[in-house]
DNA sequence: AAACAATGTTATAGATACTTACTTCAATCC
DNA sequence: GGATTGAAGTAAGTATCTATAACATTGTTT
């Protein structure tokens, strides 16, 4: 779990006249802002001041708020999908630890940026059907059902892979929710997640058939 | 409450100059519009208005948007905790149908009202722990417990009931929200709900214990 | 009936989102 | 090297929303 310093990256101000790097800074203002003020308390004029900048200057790079949104959402899925490539790897393939490893980076993720988590799923936006975001989303689905059918040890191509995959993905969508929302708190949920995750696993895919003992 | 005919009731406007019944009228506004306009594009000014009144009324009624917001959360979270021991009713006691029609009925009030959904887990606000809300939440919460532990033939009060309980929980409020955010037609997720809810209360919880045949 | 409480109204201050018209900078062309 | 050109930025204007204050109307209590 690096800290994720290249997105939060130190916001500042221009150097000269022309910024030279807006359109990144302004993405990482709102990774940072919708942490600070939440998901829904983001606006523009706040993440231009953050930059430096006047309050109109954003829009010489985005058409309108919700693009600045969307470029943020899209840069945080591509960094959660190299990070979950990466969590896998230690892991042998088709290892119950290579699945759970998956899920816990979720759930961490959520925990740790629960402001972009919520922009990421919460948000009602992107009426026109951001292709980009959810192609990102499907290469981020299909390591998870990679891993799943390499550890029942079926085809990824089997609709069962999608299926089960698509349980864990549930599970831990819908723990991360409730953590951020502190319902499972308020529940007295005294469930340890590396428990949480096997129990699930176990339960949904049944023991490991996968031939490669690595 | 029980004044209130239904949550979506007709708003009309007031007959005089002292509406009457601002204060559920106000809650029934956040009902619609939270549907029509999403649950971030809810205003108080356009709540007043569907309702018939200046903007500033509805302040003689709550503190503030939050409170109106939260009272509206309220009232949905109680129809739903009503409702779900409804569904219950007419299974037996301990059978899976019982715990199906749980689930099945958190989902269909999701996709029915994903606007209410967002307002009651998606949004930041309460941060001052709103106690009212939270204690609702353990009512229905523990609906669920109950029909987990009688389904396992155990004490409701057994940890390990919580603990199932709350894999339930995790599953259908993930597949909820991954439901209302297109994800998961996004993804192709070919999973018709009730083999969903069967393949997870088969895996996580086991077979039916219970005395009770049905 | 008069005072009071509750619940409306209008008016207004302060934020914010977004747009438009105008200004400044800096690289390129002649 | 100076004028041109277009990108980058500023300032100002419109619209909407939250929330408060001061005033108005109705119903209730004494």
């Amino acid at each position: 779990m690096s800290e994720a310093a290249d997105n939060l990256a130190p916001i500042e101000a221009k150097a000269g006249y022309h910024h030279g790097d807006l359109h990144q800074q302004l993405i990482n203002a709102v990774h940072t802002l919708v942490e600070e003020k939440g998901a829904d308390g983001f606006s523009v004029a706040e993440a231009a001041r953050k930059a430096g900048v006047s309050s109109a200057a954003p829009y010489r790079h985005f058409k309108d708020k919700d693009a600045i949104l969307r470029a943020a959402v899209l840069d945080a899925m591509e960094k959660m999908r190299a990070a979950m490539e990466a969590v896998m790897a230690p892991h042998p393939v088709g290892s119950p630890e290579a699945v759970n490893a998956l899920g816990q980076h979720y759930i961490d993720f959520a925990r740790e940026r629960p402001g972009m988590f919520r922009l990421m799923f919460g948000i009602t936006r992107s009426e026109e059907s951001d292709c980009a975001v959810a192609d990102k989303g499907s290469e981020v689905f299909g390591i998870v059902i990679k891993a799943v059918a390499d550890y029942m040890g079926i085809s990824a191509d089997d609709p069962e892979a999608r299926r089960r995959a698509y349980i864990l993905w549930t599970v831990v969508h819908g723990h991360s929710w409730l953590t951020i929302d502190g319902k499972a708190d308020q529940q007295k949920i005294d469930f340890p997640e590396p428990e949480l995750l096997q129990a699930v696993s176990k339960g949904v895919l049944g023991r490991p058939t996968s031939a490669s003992d690595h």
